[in-house]
DNA sequence: AACATTGTTCCATCTAACGGAACATGATCG
DNA sequence: CGATCATGTTCCGTTAGATGGAACAATGTT
């Protein structure tokens, strides 16, 4: 973007931008093309992102994907929620030859649009749920099929069923499940989920994927939970402070 | 981290490093865990750095990385300049079983320790290489075989051949070469590298390498300058100000 | 060549960030 | 089990420094 978009985005006056993004650009966060006097996202970002992971459930979670994209041969999201919206942090492909990718890393999709997605809304504090349903249906824009009362009955399958299930309603040759990670008392703190072709989605291989599904999330959740409690050396945690 | 710890690093009152966290933790940039009064770096620098993705070298780069890792077998790294660090920001593996990760993306090299890293460092303005010679020598700590002397060497290599070439100074069974992505004017923008265990590094497979590592690099070159040329639209680029 | 648009710099005003201090909470140790 | 210490949280007066108007420079456009 240039100074003069960036400045109508923001409501700031123009000097003022200059020297915020100014400030941004010498920290790397930002980046500065003076030939055309465009400015980018900096690569700055790259390296957070990673040190974001390092201490997140992504770090975690990882041998939990390879172990699914490995032993299903289809693709493997990890989503947490973020605000009101499904965030996917990390995915692992399988070697099946025919990629089912609908979500990058960093993608985000309105809380219940999804497998993953709806996975997350499911197992949220049930006034969560209510107001969701209720308030966020201009973010549903789009996703047809996603009206308050049809995903209210999607919760609720998912409730019962203990997993969702997307069959096609985002991109119709493509079939979801997607399950829960817990914390000891029921919220989810994480969906994995599992997409692929409608054809490698009958009812026999949807129970199959759900149980690997769900024994992978049991068990991250009691390792995070685990986690959860070590306080003590958490605090130790020296910071090398030229990281930057 | 706590909030004393961070208090710690960056030098301001508690007070204060309260209300900023507090801030970050507002728009999804920090993750504040009430149980163990933990910070953490939050998952919303995940879209941040996919959006960064979208506008910066790694997505134009990206259909290069996948030929060679297709092609080679083996692991395929572009790395930027960053101050004065070499920075990893895409990675793409081949199908060979023995697989050689020695950079994640978003992991920093001090410029000249590393194939890639080697490769930007030499076709950088000579004002800057004689600078991070004499200067950067603390940075390389840590990494033997890297004084001021044995670089201005490997650089001079780089120069002449064309590519820079890491015969397991940083891990030994492994070997690396990189090539630079050169813009009009011969600066390099980025580097493309391609790292191995040894025996799949003898002469005549380096040069073959080379000579697709090469191919890939001037063609990204080309694309980049003609993108740099079109100012005209860039400004155009509407933005949807809820996209956080 | 005149004009229009955008980027950059300067500076006086006034916002809002800072941190001292007081309080709350939970951990640690005798 | 109670006293003490360390840490997290809230409040508020002072003042550092952010803001944006205005003037200027450097482009691109008609």
């Amino acid at each position: 973007m240039r100074l003069a978009d960036v400045t109508a985005v923001v409501d700031l006056g123009k000097a003022t931008v200059h020297r915020l993004l100014g400030a941004l650009t010498e920290v790397g966060f930002v980046e500065f093309d003076d030939g055309s006097k465009l400015y980018r996202l900096g690569y700055g970002l790259f390296s957070l992102a990673a040190a974001a992971q390092q201490f997140s459930i992504v770090e975690q979670a990882r041998p939990s994907l390879v172990r699914l994209a490995a032993a299903t041969e289809d693709t493997v999201y990890l989503s947490v929620r973020e605000g009101d919206q499904a965030l996917c942090v990390d995915r692992c492909t399988g070697k099946f030859p025919i990629r089912t990718l609908t979500l990058d890393v960093g993608d985000r999709r309105p809380l219940g649009v999804g497998a993953g997605s709806l996975a997350l809304l499911a197992f949220q504090p049930e006034g969560d749920i209510d107001r969701i349903l209720r308030d966020d249906h201009a973010a549903r824009q789009g996703f047809s099929g996603f009206d308050a009362d049809g995903l209210r009955a999607m919760v609720r399958a998912t409730l019962r069923d203990g997993y969702a299930f997307n069959g096609g309603r985002i991109v119709s040759a493509m079939a979801a499940v997607g399950v829960p990670v817990k914390d000891h008392d029921g919220r989810a703190l994480a969906a994995l989920s599992i997409a692929a072709i409608r054809e490698r989605m009958g009812p026999a291989r949807i129970s199959e994927l759900v149980g690997m599904l769900q024994q992978e999330a049991e068990e991250l959740g009691r390792s995070l939970d685990q986690r959860g409690q070590t306080r003590t050396e958490a605090g130790q945690n020296k910071v090398t402070e030229e990281q930057f």
